[in-house]
DNA sequence: TAGACTAGATACTGTAACTATCCAGTGAGG
DNA sequence: CCTCACTGGATAGTTACAGTATCTAGTCTA
């Protein structure tokens, strides 16, 4: 397949498509000669992937290249490759460094009650929930910490039920597909459901109220 | 309070201030004379929620300027205020617009089962459900319909606890501060629990495994 | 064998969100 | 009274990101 017919296929451009090979999203074709290289169906599917995670979830092209890197690593365990997958996903928004000791307790402690026992105790998610906590703190929002108790088993059962679908008989590659198109578009599946829920349940408290 | 004092309080720059004034997220100061004006709380709290919805929630600012102008309109039920916050929240990313009966039936169905019954029928984040599930069928994922069953209980809880944080008895411009910040920095902190979660499932389904 | 196409390098564009400069005019401290 | 840091308002410049466009020199294919 030429350059053209796979900017035809998946309705990327040519110009597009060099740039992500450029930043090593995307090999390049299978060398046929000096100025000819061809692209199969895995450049298809590949390029699906990254317009999808880009269109609908906004990842970074840099995130991207991570993604791909992570896959890339065959000496990796299947779990550690997710991990990597998470971090790269993580957005990184700016939530306090969080030097703090308080609220990097609390995040531990809601680890612990969720009981969440593989979770790395250095992992990098602990730091990045700290911050999200302190800035709850800190805005006076009226959640009592005791809240956060309430989201504990219905996050645990969304999270296992996303897991159990990724069908674990197929190859790293798919099985990393699967995953990171879990996190990102079934989270803007959930994001979605619970603004309608969020309609619901405003209308039910608060319509024609002023 | 002068221009510059705010900026040493709230840690915003002189010039983003400024900014945040032309673009109307903020109002311009009391003025005292034709070179000065005197800025007080009010403008404090603003500008601390602004910075949080764009750092924390990377909301654009002409999100932000929907939310603001969604505020001061007093004539609005606060039920309809809250939905406005819902449509400027929601990320434009690119799904498809969906002219696809087939999938907008699926999100229909969907919340019939949730029973959100107070959703209304054109509600636009119908259609926004209904381009995800088009891009979730389309990529394969291996996500039965019915899935979404499995979803809709645990975000009905979410939400209903989200709404039940909010304080009615204040005032609407604090109602919506906390819808907002509810919206905003809770759906972060559900995603970082998520991560959380799916690094323990994760663990426990292929650690070791290549 | 001409016209369309290609890999690879380099340069340019557009948008968002600031950031800096300039201007002329206060106003507080000396 | 003087001066000088500071101000509101206007306008122009900057940075980062994600592409686009152009150019070169060579290669297929009809």
């Amino acid at each position: 397949m030429r350059i053209s017919e796979l900017a035809d296929t998946t309705g990327v451009s040519v110009a597009t498509i060099k740039y992500y090979v450029r930043e090593g999203l995307l090999s390049p074709g299978r060398k046929l000669s000096e100025r000819l290289a061809d692209y199969d169906d895995q450049h298809v599917r590949r390029l699906r992937l990254l317009r999808v995670l880009r269109d609908v979830g906004s990842v970074p092209v840099g995130a991207l290249k991570a993604l791909v890197d992570a896959t890339q690593d065959r000496r990796a365990s299947v779990h550690d490759m997710f991990g990597r997958a998470c971090d790269a996903l993580r957005t990184e928004t700016a939530v306090p460094e969080v030097p703090d000791e308080h609220t990097r307790a609390l995040a531990d402690q809601i680890v612990a009650r969720a009981g969440w026992t593989k979770v790395r105790p250095d992992a990098p998610e602990r730091d990045r929930l700290a911050g999200i906590i302190k800035v709850i703190l800190d805005s006076g929002l009226p959640t009592d910490p005791e809240g956060a108790a309430t989201y504990l088993p219905l996050v645990d059962a969304i999270a296992a039920y996303d897991l159990d679908q990724i069908d674990d008989t197929r190859d790293r590659e798919a099985m990393m597909e699967q995953m990171v198109l879990g996190q990102v578009v079934l989270g803007e599946f959930l994001l979605s459901l619970r603004r309608l829920a969020h309609e619901h349940h405003s209308a039910l408290r608060f319509a024609g109220r002023r």
